[in-house]
DNA sequence: ATATTCACTTGCATATTGCAAGTTATTTCT
DNA sequence: AGAAATAACTTGCAATATGCAAGTGAATAT
């Protein structure tokens, strides 16, 4: 919690860029168990809350959900709007740079697929994505950037 | 540090699942700030020794070094061997399924460079994978099954 | 008007990280 | 052959981050 010029309390937190390799500047924003957990309900799951996030099976703490929303708007790859429902929600969606993460998350997929045991619904994704990848990947993006 | 059946001591790590989500599994592994840049060393920089680890730029930990290439061993991306020059040494080798990382990495690098400013190595090597992304992977495959 | 939902925040115990200083087994130097 | 250096860790401890349970305040539903 910081206070910007016009005294007007700001969260903030600053992302330290350990070098300028890509690598380690990517680790420095989501180089840890929970973001890109978030990014995967956004990607995936057709998820926006606070509350939705909280929900999924991997049972996320609230102090934490929030800690990490708050480093992935600051790394620029969330951003808050109102709910068209309810000012009581925030609704979250990935930015640009958000969606472009795309790629990098169907090959985690494919990975961890290939690796483990993991749900049925992933080892199906996996098997459409190995027949048309271009076509998949067009289609998630499609799909985000319609909301 | 646990106890086997035998009565041996050896060292391990037991790998937690959270759920069967194939990117949570994968952030089981490797979800961390340091976990990668050793795949990173290992996969692109010719690395191969806990020395030449602790010289990364980044300025791991010999502690958290030790604790990563025990995690990384039992996550099964990496092994061990005898260094052929001296018995001083420990020669670390990315095995089949760490070598799978490569278009995981590749696709972290390509996001890294659009939106952060990196090493200018890191932009050309962006380039060069832009021009032919199926060349380059099986070449950096190639160097790491020779070996 | 009251209860409930929603998005957080707070306090505190526990776990992980980072730093500096060992330790042990080689290997090199003299 | 003995001493110094190298390599790969380990240990102790302070600082930081995580996880859990409970609380807060604004907005909405009843």
């Amino acid at each position: 919690m910081q206070v910007n010029i016009y005294f007007c309390a700001v969260k903030q937190k600053n992302i330290e860029h350990r070098s300028t390799c890509p690598i380690s500047t990517a680790l420095d924003i989501f180089g840890d168990k929970w973001s890109l957990l978030i990014v995967r309900d956004l990607m995936f799951n057709q998820k926006k809350t606070y509350g939705e996030f909280l929900q999924s099976e991997e049972r996320i703490a609230t102090n934490i959900l929030a800690d990490r929303l708050l480093l992935l708007e600051m790394g620029g790859i969330i951003s808050k709007e109102e709910h068209p429902d309810s000012k009581a929600k925030v609704l979250y969606k990935l930015t640009t740079k958000g969606i472009d993460l795309i790629p990098t998350m169907v090959e985690i997929i494919l990975w961890s697929e290939k690796h483990h045991e993991v749900h049925p619904f992933a080892s199906r994704f996996a098997r459409m994505v190995k027949k048309d990848k271009d076509g998949i990947l067009k289609q998630i993006k499609q799909g985000l950037k319609s909301k």
